[in-house]
DNA sequence: ATGTGATGAGACAGGTCTGTCTCATACTCA
DNA sequence: TGAGTATGAGACAGACCTGTCTCATCACAT
């Protein structure tokens, strides 16, 4: 008889061993971050995480792309709520804005990622170049109502240049300012591609 | 008798540490490479490191002190090279073009750093801001003979963003299109808050 | 020549790293 | 009840980590 095993109990663990080890990640980084240090936060036996997580490079993965779907899904809900691409492009900012501003905000789990794991063709690195690019492919998807298919492409990867050096200013302490700046920058940007009504 | 210590061997040794730990914190990150690589690479002994050295964090701050300084004294070259603001931000941003496309490019350093050494307060943490800082005290100062000190000021931090997410992209391999869409809107958002003549 | 300081070579300590292995326990479904 | 599965607890291996220490050597200035 074909079972799929019992579904809830596993991905309990697993998705704990994953949010808690982003948890972890986010405040120290990769490589300061130890294996005994995720189970003993995440109170689990390590062969449990071993289980789940072949190696610590699969689990870093796992949390990226964990990340990026929570990511995506929160512009998604944010996206319903505007109407022209102008507005979508300032809620993306905003966004940000708020993130942040938020308690723990230690900058771009991505970015740095890519600081830690830099070679292309290392299964991390290529976790964050999806999120990039997804990022960066919305944003053009948005711009493409209202200019060209080769406009937006450049507009889009301009504004996920304003966002990466906004939110690595944000982590020197310069939340504000950044934020500020690089919105009007961007919808500056915007305006001077947008076809004519 | 005073005597100043024979110099020359001396800071032959430390700082041919300071330039091998460079190499291979750019390649590999930081808390990836080991002293014992270091050394075996400078070909120096642990001793001779750890006299100039208290602690691997002192080297780290060493070695992006002397990145720092490289990379002023470059700048302050290209500086004599153009005369508007407009010629010497351009030569900014041609700049980085060019770092972007050298042979072993690796992406910023000093973005690195702030990655794994994300806490206000380390010495890491301000040897980063004190790049960044006066990477955009560098800009303010050239924008400020267009502009108002406050424009300046707002117009220098977007600048820093644009060329920080510029070299974010050009390390995920979006190199010229990362350097030629900032270049433009640097110079757009220069153009737009100038002082007319 | 002599002494002083920089260096080389490597052992060593104490800790931490990733990853493997074993054995016991609990839970679920047939 | 019994089989299959996930898990807990922790020992263990082997490597690597930072940082300290000792002793020998070398260069150089007086």
């Amino acid at each position: 008889m074909v079972r799929i095993m019992t579904p809830s109990p596993v991905s309990d663990k697993r998705q704990h061993v994953v949010e808690t080890a982003y948890a972890l990640f986010k405040r120290a980084g990769f490589h300061a971050t130890g294996i005994d240090r995720i189970i003993a936060e995440a109170d689990v036996a390590k062969m449990t995480m071993y289980r789940h997580f072949p190696s610590k490079d699969e689990l870093i993965v796992a949390v990226l792309d964990y990340r990026a779907r929570r990511f995506d899904d929160q512009l998604n809900q944010l996206a319903q709520k505007s109407i022209t691409p102008e507005q979508k492009i300032a809620e993306i900012f905003d966004w940000h804005g708020r993130w942040f501003r938020s308690p723990d905000f230690h900058g771009c789990l991505f970015a740095h990622a890519l600081a830690e794991f830099g070679d292309p063709g290392h299964p991390v690195f290529e976790a964050v170049a999806r999120q990039k690019n997804g990022l960066r492919q919305r944003m053009r998807s948005i711009l493409s109502e209202v200019m060209p298919r080769g406009r937006a492409e450049n507009v889009a990867a301009t504004l996920l240049m304003l966002i990466e050096g906004a939110t690595l200013m944000a982590q020197m302490g310069q939340a504000d300012t950044a934020l500020r700046e690089a919105r009007k920058t961007a919808l500056d940007v915007v305006a001077a591609s947008r076809r004519p009504q």
